[in-house]
DNA sequence: ACGTGTGAATTATTTCACAGCT
DNA sequence: AGCTGTGAAATAATTCACACGT
Protein backbone atom coordinates (compact mmCIF):
# COMPACT_ATOMS: atom_id res chain seq x y z
CA UNK A 1 0.00 0.00 0.00
CA UNK A 2 1.12 3.55 -0.37
CA UNK A 3 -0.47 6.31 0.63
CA UNK A 4 -3.74 6.63 2.44
CA UNK A 5 -5.86 3.27 2.39
CA UNK A 6 -9.34 3.40 1.52
CA UNK A 7 -12.06 1.29 2.70
CA UNK A 8 -10.78 -0.02 6.21
CA UNK A 9 -12.70 -3.00 7.12
CA UNK A 10 -14.99 -2.31 9.89
CA UNK A 11 -13.07 -5.33 12.13
CA UNK A 12 -10.34 -3.48 12.49
CA UNK A 13 -12.06 -0.28 12.88
CA UNK A 14 -13.73 -1.61 16.33
CA UNK A 15 -9.44 -2.72 17.63
CA UNK A 16 -9.00 0.96 17.34
CA UNK A 17 -10.82 1.71 20.37
CA UNK A 18 -9.07 -0.81 22.72
CA UNK A 19 -5.64 -0.12 21.24
CA UNK A 20 -6.53 3.54 22.29
CA UNK A 21 -7.75 2.42 25.87
CA UNK A 22 -4.56 0.08 26.75
CA UNK A 23 -2.21 2.74 25.28
CA UNK A 24 -4.07 5.51 27.78
CA UNK A 25 -3.18 2.67 30.75
CA UNK A 26 0.04 2.45 29.77
CA UNK A 27 0.49 6.13 29.90
CA UNK A 28 -0.83 6.00 33.39
CA UNK A 29 1.83 4.05 34.62
CA UNK A 30 4.39 6.15 33.11
CA UNK A 31 5.27 4.38 30.09
CA UNK A 32 6.49 6.17 26.78
CA UNK A 33 7.49 2.80 24.58
CA UNK A 34 5.28 -0.50 23.77
CA UNK A 35 6.01 -3.04 21.41
CA UNK A 36 3.43 -5.15 19.23
CA UNK A 37 4.42 -8.08 21.21
CA UNK A 38 3.64 -6.45 24.18
CA UNK A 39 0.15 -4.94 23.37
CA UNK A 40 -0.54 -7.97 22.08
CA UNK A 41 -0.68 -9.45 25.59
CA UNK A 42 -2.33 -6.60 27.33
CA UNK A 43 -5.11 -7.56 24.22
CA UNK A 44 -4.90 -11.05 24.64
CA UNK A 45 -3.67 -10.78 20.83
CA UNK A 46 -1.09 -11.32 18.32
CA UNK A 47 1.72 -9.04 17.39
CA UNK A 48 1.44 -9.56 13.88
CA UNK A 49 -2.58 -8.57 14.01
CA UNK A 50 -1.75 -5.21 15.94
CA UNK A 51 1.15 -4.00 13.25
CA UNK A 52 -0.89 -5.51 10.51
CA UNK A 53 -4.11 -2.91 12.06
CA UNK A 54 -2.00 -0.10 12.13
CA UNK A 55 -0.70 -1.09 8.75
CA UNK A 56 -3.98 0.25 7.17
CA UNK A 57 -3.10 4.01 8.10
CA UNK A 58 0.80 4.25 8.23
CA UNK A 59 4.04 3.43 10.06
CA UNK A 60 3.75 4.46 13.71
CA UNK A 61 6.64 2.37 14.94
CA UNK A 62 10.39 2.54 15.22
CA UNK A 63 12.07 -0.62 14.12
CA UNK A 64 13.53 -2.52 16.68
CA UNK A 65 12.26 0.30 19.03
CA UNK A 66 8.75 -0.40 18.88
CA UNK A 67 5.90 2.72 19.66
CA UNK A 68 6.07 5.88 21.07
CA UNK A 69 2.70 5.75 23.26
CA UNK A 70 1.85 9.55 22.72
CA UNK A 71 2.47 9.20 19.45
CA UNK A 72 0.56 6.57 18.11
CA UNK A 73 -2.12 7.28 21.11
CA UNK A 74 -2.59 10.61 18.97
CA UNK A 75 -2.84 9.11 15.96
CA UNK A 76 -5.32 6.86 16.63
CA UNK A 77 -7.23 9.13 17.79
CA UNK A 78 -7.54 11.05 15.18
CA UNK A 79 -7.81 7.87 12.58
CA UNK A 80 -11.11 7.96 15.41
CA UNK A 81 -11.90 11.51 15.15
CA UNK A 82 -11.59 11.48 19.38
CA UNK A 83 -9.36 14.35 19.57
CA UNK A 84 -12.69 16.45 19.95
CA UNK A 85 -16.05 16.20 21.58
CA UNK A 86 -19.15 15.24 20.45
CA UNK A 87 -22.21 16.41 21.56
CA UNK A 88 -25.05 13.47 22.06
CA UNK A 89 -28.65 13.12 23.37
CA UNK A 90 -30.49 11.08 24.83
CA UNK A 91 -34.18 9.53 23.91
CA UNK A 92 -35.83 8.11 26.48
CA UNK A 93 -35.92 9.05 30.33
CA UNK A 94 -36.73 6.34 31.68
CA UNK A 95 -34.92 3.81 33.88
CA UNK A 96 -32.13 3.09 31.42
CA UNK A 97 -31.69 6.81 30.43
CA UNK A 98 -31.91 7.82 33.40
CA UNK A 99 -28.58 5.24 34.11
CA UNK A 100 -27.22 6.03 30.59
CA UNK A 101 -27.30 10.01 31.92
CA UNK A 102 -25.98 9.18 35.15
CA UNK A 103 -23.26 7.41 33.70
CA UNK A 104 -19.60 9.05 33.80
CA UNK A 105 -17.61 7.03 31.18
CA UNK A 106 -19.17 9.06 28.55
CA UNK A 107 -17.96 12.84 29.43
CA UNK A 108 -15.01 11.77 30.61
CA UNK A 109 -14.43 10.59 26.84
CA UNK A 110 -15.68 13.68 25.30
CA UNK A 111 -19.62 12.35 24.56
CA UNK A 112 -21.52 15.40 25.95
CA UNK A 113 -25.12 14.21 26.69
CA UNK A 114 -26.70 17.83 25.77
CA UNK A 115 -30.10 16.85 26.27
CA UNK A 116 -32.61 14.28 26.72
CA UNK A 117 -36.08 13.68 25.22
CA UNK A 118 -39.09 11.69 26.68
CA UNK A 119 -43.00 11.33 25.30
CA UNK A 120 -43.93 11.97 28.73
CA UNK A 121 -44.41 15.30 29.83
CA UNK A 122 -44.82 14.46 33.01
CA UNK A 123 -41.64 14.12 33.68
CA UNK A 124 -39.88 17.31 31.82
CA UNK A 125 -37.47 17.85 34.51
CA UNK A 126 -33.73 17.78 34.98
CA UNK A 127 -31.58 14.36 35.48
CA UNK A 128 -28.10 15.03 36.37
CA UNK A 129 -28.04 18.47 34.95
CA UNK A 130 -29.43 17.30 31.91
CA UNK A 131 -32.61 19.20 30.29
CA UNK A 132 -35.71 16.53 29.70
CA UNK A 133 -37.26 18.03 26.75
CA UNK A 134 -40.46 17.00 24.67
CA UNK A 135 -39.44 14.69 21.96
CA UNK A 136 -41.47 16.87 20.16
CA UNK A 137 -38.58 19.66 20.18
CA UNK A 138 -36.14 16.82 18.94
CA UNK A 139 -35.35 18.66 15.52
CA UNK A 140 -35.05 21.91 16.72
CA UNK A 141 -32.55 21.03 19.42
CA UNK A 142 -30.72 18.66 17.72
CA UNK A 143 -29.85 21.47 15.25
CA UNK A 144 -29.37 24.08 17.64
CA UNK A 145 -27.33 22.40 20.09
CA UNK A 146 -24.67 20.95 17.00
CA UNK A 147 -25.74 17.14 17.94
CA UNK A 148 -24.41 14.60 16.07
CA UNK A 149 -25.51 10.94 18.06
CA UNK A 150 -28.23 9.96 19.36
CA UNK A 151 -29.00 7.54 22.30
CA UNK A 152 -32.06 5.53 21.94
CA UNK A 153 -32.90 4.08 25.67
CA UNK A 154 -36.63 3.93 24.56
CA UNK A 155 -38.55 0.57 24.78
CA UNK A 156 -38.09 -1.71 22.18
CA UNK A 157 -41.46 -1.20 20.13
CA UNK A 158 -40.50 2.54 20.43
CA UNK A 159 -37.25 2.20 19.36
CA UNK A 160 -37.50 2.30 15.32
CA UNK A 161 -39.99 5.13 15.33
CA UNK A 162 -37.53 7.31 17.39
CA UNK A 163 -34.34 6.20 15.38
CA UNK A 164 -36.61 7.13 12.31
CA UNK A 165 -36.78 10.64 13.47
CA UNK A 166 -33.32 10.93 14.26
CA UNK A 167 -32.15 10.32 11.31
CA UNK A 168 -34.32 12.77 9.83
CA UNK A 169 -33.13 15.27 12.29
CA UNK A 170 -29.62 14.76 10.39
CA UNK A 171 -28.36 12.42 13.50
CA UNK A 172 -24.82 10.72 12.19
CA UNK A 173 -24.74 7.59 14.52
CA UNK A 174 -26.69 5.80 16.83
CA UNK A 175 -26.27 4.08 19.98
CA UNK A 176 -28.88 1.86 20.64
CA UNK A 177 -29.83 0.24 23.51
CA UNK A 178 -33.14 -1.56 22.37
CA UNK A 179 -33.11 -4.89 22.02
CA UNK A 180 -33.91 -5.14 17.93
CA UNK A 181 -32.26 -4.37 15.10
CA UNK A 182 -33.09 -1.01 13.74
CA UNK A 183 -33.38 -0.42 10.13
CA UNK A 184 -30.91 2.73 9.81
CA UNK A 185 -29.89 4.47 6.07
CA UNK A 186 -26.24 3.30 5.20
CA UNK A 187 -25.43 6.96 5.61
CA UNK A 188 -25.87 6.71 9.21
CA UNK A 189 -24.02 4.18 11.82
CA UNK A 190 -25.48 2.30 14.74
CA UNK A 191 -24.10 0.25 17.40
CA UNK A 192 -26.07 -1.83 19.82
CA UNK A 193 -25.79 -2.75 23.49
CA UNK A 194 -27.44 -5.98 24.42
CA UNK A 195 -26.36 -7.46 27.69
CA UNK A 196 -28.69 -10.17 27.03
CA UNK A 197 -27.21 -11.24 23.97
CA UNK A 198 -23.77 -11.48 25.49
CA UNK A 199 -25.54 -13.52 27.96
CA UNK A 200 -27.23 -15.69 25.79
CA UNK A 201 -24.38 -16.22 23.71
CA UNK A 202 -22.00 -16.93 26.89
CA UNK A 203 -24.89 -19.43 27.64
CA UNK A 204 -23.73 -22.12 25.08
CA UNK A 205 -20.70 -22.51 26.64
CA UNK A 206 -21.65 -22.64 30.00
CA UNK A 207 -22.57 -26.38 30.02
CA UNK A 208 -19.73 -27.60 27.85
CA UNK B 1 -21.67 -33.13 7.63
CA UNK B 2 -23.12 -36.15 9.04
CA UNK B 3 -24.74 -35.39 12.80
CA UNK B 4 -23.18 -33.44 15.47
CA UNK B 5 -20.82 -30.78 14.61
CA UNK B 6 -17.67 -29.68 16.77
CA UNK B 7 -16.23 -26.74 17.64
CA UNK B 8 -18.72 -24.37 15.84
CA UNK B 9 -17.36 -21.31 14.92
CA UNK B 10 -18.00 -18.49 18.16
CA UNK B 11 -19.16 -16.06 15.06
CA UNK B 12 -21.89 -18.44 14.15
CA UNK B 13 -22.70 -18.82 18.12
CA UNK B 14 -22.83 -14.90 18.70
CA UNK B 15 -25.65 -15.07 16.11
CA UNK B 16 -28.23 -17.57 17.33
CA UNK B 17 -29.48 -15.00 19.97
CA UNK B 18 -30.16 -12.83 17.21
CA UNK B 19 -32.14 -15.25 15.88
CA UNK B 20 -34.00 -16.14 18.68
CA UNK B 21 -34.99 -12.32 19.35
CA UNK B 22 -36.61 -12.07 16.07
CA UNK B 23 -37.98 -15.18 15.97
CA UNK B 24 -39.84 -14.31 19.07
CA UNK B 25 -40.75 -11.06 17.83
CA UNK B 26 -42.27 -13.40 14.85
CA UNK B 27 -44.60 -15.15 17.14
CA UNK B 28 -46.07 -12.48 19.10
CA UNK B 29 -46.91 -10.78 15.74
CA UNK B 30 -48.76 -14.38 15.00
CA UNK B 31 -46.48 -15.99 12.45
CA UNK B 32 -45.75 -19.55 12.33
CA UNK B 33 -43.71 -19.98 9.14
CA UNK B 34 -40.52 -18.05 8.11
CA UNK B 35 -38.19 -18.69 5.25
CA UNK B 36 -34.90 -17.56 6.04
CA UNK B 37 -35.17 -14.61 2.82
CA UNK B 38 -37.91 -13.26 5.09
CA UNK B 39 -35.58 -14.05 8.38
CA UNK B 40 -31.88 -12.29 6.64
CA UNK B 41 -34.60 -9.38 5.70
CA UNK B 42 -35.23 -8.41 9.15
CA UNK B 43 -31.86 -9.04 10.35
CA UNK B 44 -30.32 -7.23 7.03
CA UNK B 45 -28.28 -10.06 6.38
CA UNK B 46 -28.35 -12.86 3.65
CA UNK B 47 -30.52 -16.11 3.52
CA UNK B 48 -27.61 -18.32 2.70
CA UNK B 49 -25.87 -17.44 5.78
CA UNK B 50 -28.92 -17.74 8.38
CA UNK B 51 -29.11 -21.34 6.54
CA UNK B 52 -25.18 -22.02 6.91
CA UNK B 53 -25.58 -20.72 10.49
CA UNK B 54 -28.34 -23.39 11.34
CA UNK B 55 -26.91 -26.50 8.98
CA UNK B 56 -24.10 -26.54 11.77
CA UNK B 57 -26.60 -27.81 14.13
CA UNK B 58 -29.27 -30.42 12.33
CA UNK B 59 -32.27 -29.77 9.76
CA UNK B 60 -34.55 -27.21 10.88
CA UNK B 61 -36.38 -26.17 7.81
CA UNK B 62 -38.68 -27.98 5.22
CA UNK B 63 -37.87 -27.42 1.72
CA UNK B 64 -40.83 -25.21 0.17
CA UNK B 65 -41.84 -24.33 3.41
CA UNK B 66 -39.10 -22.69 5.41
CA UNK B 67 -39.16 -23.00 8.96
CA UNK B 68 -41.51 -23.31 11.78
CA UNK B 69 -41.50 -20.70 14.18
CA UNK B 70 -42.08 -22.92 17.25
CA UNK B 71 -40.14 -25.47 16.38
CA UNK B 72 -36.56 -23.82 15.34
CA UNK B 73 -37.50 -21.57 18.32
CA UNK B 74 -37.53 -24.50 20.67
CA UNK B 75 -34.25 -26.07 19.16
CA UNK B 76 -32.33 -22.58 19.00
CA UNK B 77 -32.83 -22.10 22.37
CA UNK B 78 -31.98 -25.67 23.48
CA UNK B 79 -28.62 -25.31 21.53
CA UNK B 80 -27.82 -21.95 23.49
CA UNK B 81 -28.74 -23.54 26.78
CA UNK B 82 -32.03 -21.24 27.43
CA UNK B 83 -34.49 -23.50 27.95
CA UNK B 84 -33.39 -23.15 31.85
CA UNK B 85 -33.23 -20.41 34.47
CA UNK B 86 -29.58 -19.17 35.06
CA UNK B 87 -28.51 -17.97 38.48
CA UNK B 88 -26.24 -14.81 38.73
CA UNK B 89 -25.06 -12.45 40.77
CA UNK B 90 -24.04 -8.80 40.48
CA UNK B 91 -20.17 -7.18 42.56
CA UNK B 92 -20.64 -4.13 42.66
CA UNK B 93 -23.27 -2.01 43.86
CA UNK B 94 -22.56 1.46 42.89
CA UNK B 95 -24.70 3.51 40.29
CA UNK B 96 -23.79 0.89 37.58
CA UNK B 97 -24.52 -1.95 39.66
CA UNK B 98 -28.06 -0.72 40.84
CA UNK B 99 -29.07 0.14 36.91
CA UNK B 100 -28.20 -3.71 36.27
CA UNK B 101 -29.55 -4.95 39.21
CA UNK B 102 -32.88 -2.28 38.63
CA UNK B 103 -33.00 -3.38 35.05
CA UNK B 104 -35.77 -5.82 34.20
CA UNK B 105 -34.30 -7.58 30.58
CA UNK B 106 -32.17 -10.40 32.62
CA UNK B 107 -34.79 -11.75 34.44
CA UNK B 108 -37.22 -11.79 31.58
CA UNK B 109 -34.84 -14.04 29.81
CA UNK B 110 -34.10 -15.98 32.68
CA UNK B 111 -31.02 -14.79 33.99
CA UNK B 112 -32.32 -14.05 37.55
CA UNK B 113 -29.44 -11.79 39.98
CA UNK B 114 -29.63 -13.96 42.88
CA UNK B 115 -27.47 -11.44 45.26
CA UNK B 116 -25.28 -8.63 45.09
CA UNK B 117 -21.65 -8.25 46.61
CA UNK B 118 -19.39 -4.45 47.49
CA UNK B 119 -16.59 -4.27 49.10
CA UNK B 120 -18.66 -0.92 51.36
CA UNK B 121 -20.20 -2.39 54.36
CA UNK B 122 -22.53 0.91 54.20
CA UNK B 123 -24.19 -0.33 51.41
CA UNK B 124 -25.10 -3.38 52.51
CA UNK B 125 -28.88 -3.51 52.04
CA UNK B 126 -31.43 -4.01 49.62
CA UNK B 127 -31.95 -2.81 46.21
CA UNK B 128 -34.90 -3.76 44.02
CA UNK B 129 -35.42 -7.13 46.30
CA UNK B 130 -31.73 -8.09 45.62
CA UNK B 131 -29.75 -8.42 49.26
CA UNK B 132 -26.12 -6.88 49.05
CA UNK B 133 -23.89 -8.76 51.37
CA UNK B 134 -19.96 -8.73 52.20
CA UNK B 135 -17.81 -9.23 49.03
CA UNK B 136 -15.95 -11.82 51.59
CA UNK B 137 -19.37 -13.87 51.67
CA UNK B 138 -18.70 -14.28 47.69
CA UNK B 139 -17.30 -18.04 47.86
CA UNK B 140 -20.58 -19.49 50.29
CA UNK B 141 -23.12 -17.90 48.14
CA UNK B 142 -21.94 -18.48 44.68
CA UNK B 143 -22.43 -22.28 45.98
CA UNK B 144 -25.23 -22.33 48.36
CA UNK B 145 -27.23 -20.04 45.48
CA UNK B 146 -25.57 -22.89 42.49
CA UNK B 147 -24.82 -19.33 40.53
CA UNK B 148 -23.27 -19.73 37.73
CA UNK B 149 -22.94 -15.99 35.98
CA UNK B 150 -21.10 -12.87 37.11
CA UNK B 151 -21.87 -9.33 36.37
CA UNK B 152 -18.87 -7.41 37.28
CA UNK B 153 -19.98 -3.66 38.15
CA UNK B 154 -16.81 -2.90 39.93
CA UNK B 155 -14.42 0.05 38.59
CA UNK B 156 -11.94 -0.88 36.01
CA UNK B 157 -8.93 -1.12 38.50
CA UNK B 158 -10.96 -3.77 41.38
CA UNK B 159 -12.11 -5.53 37.73
CA UNK B 160 -9.22 -7.98 37.47
CA UNK B 161 -9.24 -8.85 41.26
CA UNK B 162 -12.88 -9.12 41.54
CA UNK B 163 -12.96 -11.48 38.47
CA UNK B 164 -10.00 -13.84 39.77
CA UNK B 165 -11.81 -14.10 42.73
CA UNK B 166 -15.41 -15.28 40.73
CA UNK B 167 -13.06 -18.07 38.80
CA UNK B 168 -11.84 -19.21 42.15
CA UNK B 169 -15.61 -19.44 43.21
CA UNK B 170 -16.61 -21.75 40.47
CA UNK B 171 -17.90 -19.14 38.31
CA UNK B 172 -18.35 -20.13 34.53
CA UNK B 173 -19.39 -16.68 32.49
CA UNK B 174 -18.92 -13.62 33.08
CA UNK B 175 -20.50 -10.47 31.88
CA UNK B 176 -17.90 -7.73 32.48
CA UNK B 177 -19.17 -3.57 32.59
CA UNK B 178 -15.95 -2.62 33.40
CA UNK B 179 -13.88 -1.19 30.59
CA UNK B 180 -10.83 -3.22 30.59
CA UNK B 181 -10.20 -6.86 29.40
CA UNK B 182 -9.66 -9.22 31.80
CA UNK B 183 -7.65 -12.47 31.86
CA UNK B 184 -9.56 -15.02 32.21
CA UNK B 185 -8.85 -18.90 32.00
CA UNK B 186 -10.38 -20.61 28.98
CA UNK B 187 -12.39 -22.86 30.62
CA UNK B 188 -14.54 -19.37 31.52
CA UNK B 189 -15.86 -17.61 29.37
CA UNK B 190 -16.46 -13.47 29.70
CA UNK B 191 -18.51 -11.06 27.23
CA UNK B 192 -17.59 -7.49 27.73
CA UNK B 193 -19.97 -4.48 27.63
CA UNK B 194 -18.26 -1.37 26.76
CA UNK B 195 -20.55 1.61 25.45
CA UNK B 196 -17.71 3.94 25.22
CA UNK B 197 -15.56 1.46 23.15
CA UNK B 198 -18.84 1.32 20.71
CA UNK B 199 -19.12 5.20 20.39
CA UNK B 200 -15.58 5.42 19.51
CA UNK B 201 -15.56 3.28 16.57
CA UNK B 202 -18.59 5.07 15.58
CA UNK B 203 -16.89 8.39 15.65
CA UNK B 204 -14.76 6.92 12.99
CA UNK B 205 -17.60 7.31 10.79
CA UNK B 206 -19.38 10.10 11.90
CA UNK B 207 -16.96 12.82 9.62
CA UNK B 208 -16.63 10.75 6.46
C1' DA C 1 19.76 -7.64 18.61
C1' DC C 2 15.34 -5.93 18.43
C1' DG C 3 11.03 -5.29 16.44
C1' DT C 4 8.49 -3.03 12.59
C1' DG C 5 6.09 -3.35 8.08
C1' DT C 6 4.49 -6.29 4.64
C1' DG C 7 4.04 -9.63 0.81
C1' DA C 8 2.78 -14.47 0.75
C1' DA C 9 0.52 -18.40 2.80
C1' DT C 10 -2.93 -19.99 5.55
C1' DT C 11 -7.23 -20.20 7.66
C1' DA C 12 -11.93 -18.51 8.37
C1' DT C 13 -16.18 -16.80 6.69
C1' DT C 14 -19.43 -15.64 3.32
C1' DT C 15 -21.72 -16.25 -0.92
C1' DC C 16 -23.01 -18.89 -4.93
C1' DA C 17 -25.70 -22.05 -7.22
C1' DC C 18 -28.23 -25.97 -7.58
C1' DA C 19 -29.96 -30.83 -6.46
C1' DG C 20 -33.72 -32.41 -4.25
C1' DC C 21 -37.75 -32.46 -1.15
C1' DT C 22 -42.66 -30.60 -0.19
C1' DA D 1 -43.20 -23.25 -7.65
C1' DG D 2 -40.95 -22.45 -3.48
C1' DC D 3 -37.27 -22.88 -0.37
C1' DT D 4 -33.93 -25.76 2.22
C1' DG D 5 -29.30 -27.79 2.83
C1' DT D 6 -24.84 -27.98 1.18
C1' DG D 7 -20.64 -28.74 -1.61
C1' DA D 8 -17.80 -25.58 -4.25
C1' DA D 9 -16.10 -20.95 -5.18
C1' DA D 10 -15.10 -16.54 -3.74
C1' DT D 11 -13.85 -13.27 -0.42
C1' DA D 12 -12.06 -11.79 4.01
C1' DA D 13 -9.14 -12.06 7.96
C1' DT D 14 -5.29 -13.82 10.29
C1' DT D 15 -0.78 -15.52 10.71
C1' DC D 16 3.78 -16.45 8.94
C1' DA D 17 8.28 -15.22 8.08
C1' DC D 18 11.72 -12.27 6.84
C1' DA D 19 13.99 -8.06 4.71
C1' DC D 20 15.31 -4.06 6.55
C1' DG D 21 15.94 0.06 9.50
C1' DT D 22 17.49 1.58 14.27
Amino acid sequence: MNDIEHDIPEIVINRLPLYVRTLNDLKLLNQTTVSSEHLGFLLQTTPAQIRKDFSHFGKFGKQGRGYNIDFLLDELRNILNLNKTWNTCVIGAGKLGQAVINYQGFKKEGYLIKVAFDISTKKLSNINDVEVRSISEMNQYIKELNIKIGIVTVPSADAQGVIDRLVQCGIKGILNYAPMKPMIPNNVSCMNIDPVLSLQSMSYYLDK
